[in-house]
DNA sequence: TGACGAACCGGACCGAGGTCCGTTTAAAGT
DNA sequence: ACTTTAAACGGACCTCGGTCCGGTTCGTCA
């Protein structure tokens, strides 16, 4: 555990959840019209249907607009592009998982000490990745956005907060991009496909990394 | 400087160099052609005005090939691909990184001790992301391929290498890979283009990481 | 020097992402 | 019910990365 820490009970800072909330909250459904929504439902479930028969590489814009019966222009008009569609398709349990962080349960959620929530979510995060992992990939947008979408900084925006309280006068920021880098989906497929790590070592090595990024001790 | 680690005037381990050795011998250019030699200098020359002129982005395939009086399919058979053409532009100064810390003067060289050859590797890569950025970014491969290029398993070996003397008992290949991706350029062009992060922001961030992970205490 | 084969060349061709714009339609107001 | 209008639709169209294959050229060996 920490040293010099003492536990923390409460759910997180008040100044700083705004930050999170206002990442949260995206306008992105502002509220379809009927024929869009009917449309949307289509398009995703069509997607998600090719991902299921040939992989996240057989979502073809133009497969997944006929799979639906729509106009390729509508895939587009609602999704922007490739991308968003694939981000679509990851929301939900994207969601889940920042609902787990942001007012689940300890030690994921709030009420446990901050490097304890740290380890937990790299664990989360791992794991989540593990299945996914192709879609997660596929996902991942031109490497000039990569850090700017909201999911992304939704967690790192998390992040920094805990590290805010594990580590006051660190640069947080900086720290806490480190260790989404060790989380990223692209390092996950390469040290686990190509190099044939298993997932436990991931794992301990989140935990080592936490403890010295922290500069705390390893827990046990 | 760091606490219970000797001096380290060795230039580097034997036994763990050939890795290194292998990966820099790239038989990049088994011995060319003629002709092919000199269309291959002609579309790198023309790649470099087109970057010069309109940005990596302006940089097309076709673009090149009609730049350089050729071919398009002898862009290809020659670079592979996109990114492989970028990647030779961005050969020539990569190549003298690679020098500079292989064997050139500490404290990048051999010849300092391992974390302040850390230190200076990052310093190095920073300042060199920082000219390049766009081309290092639009030179990105794709997600499932950023961690097998030879490049990038060049300059992780060596973090690893580097990590392995200062905190044996580590899980160093992990280490490094997170060291590594702080120096991410596509992190990098996010925290300075986006966020307006001074380059002295990243690199004492860089030091502050580095003594973390190293379980040391920072310089001065 | 002449002939042979491997390497190279070039541009037609294909697939996929992304844009455009004329047409259709859902929803709100009268 | 009728008009209106902003939003959604759809598919032709464009660009660009990547492939293919028939024709050409360099280097070698006799």
């Amino acid at each position: 555990m920490s040293a010099s820490l003492p536990p923390f009970p409460t759910p997180q800072e008040p100044t700083d959840e705004p930050v999170l909330l206002e990442l949260t909250s995206g306008a992105d459904e502002p509220c379809l019209r009927a024929d869009a929504a009917r449309n949307r439902a289509r398009l995703l479930e069509a997607a998600a249907r090719l991902v299921a028969e040939y992989g996240a590489a057989g979502v073809t814009m133009e497969a997944v607009a006929v799979a639906a019966s729509v106009g390729k222009g509508t895939v587009f008009r609602r999704f922007g592009d490739r991308t968003g569609l694939l981000m679509a398709l990851l929301d939900h349990s994207s969601k889940q998982l920042q609902a787990a962080f942001l007012s689940g349960p300890p030690p994921l959620g709030p009420g446990a000490p901050p490097v304890e929530r740290l380890r937990a979510f790299g664990q989360a995060v791992l794991r989540q990745a593990a299945d996914q992992l192709d879609l997660q990939l596929a996902a991942q947008p031109e490497p000039a956005r990569r850090f700017s979408n909201p999911p992304q900084r939704l967690l790192s925006g998390h992040v920094t907060l805990l590290l805010r309280q594990a580590v006051p006068d660190a640069d947080c920021v900086l720290l806490a991009q480190t260790l989404m880098g060790y989380l990223d989906p692209a390092l996950i497929h390469y040290l686990t496909k190509e190099c044939k790590m298993p997932q436990e070592r991931l794992e301990a090595g989140w935990i080592d990394l936490v403890a010295r990024v922290t500069r705390t001790e390893l827990p046990q």
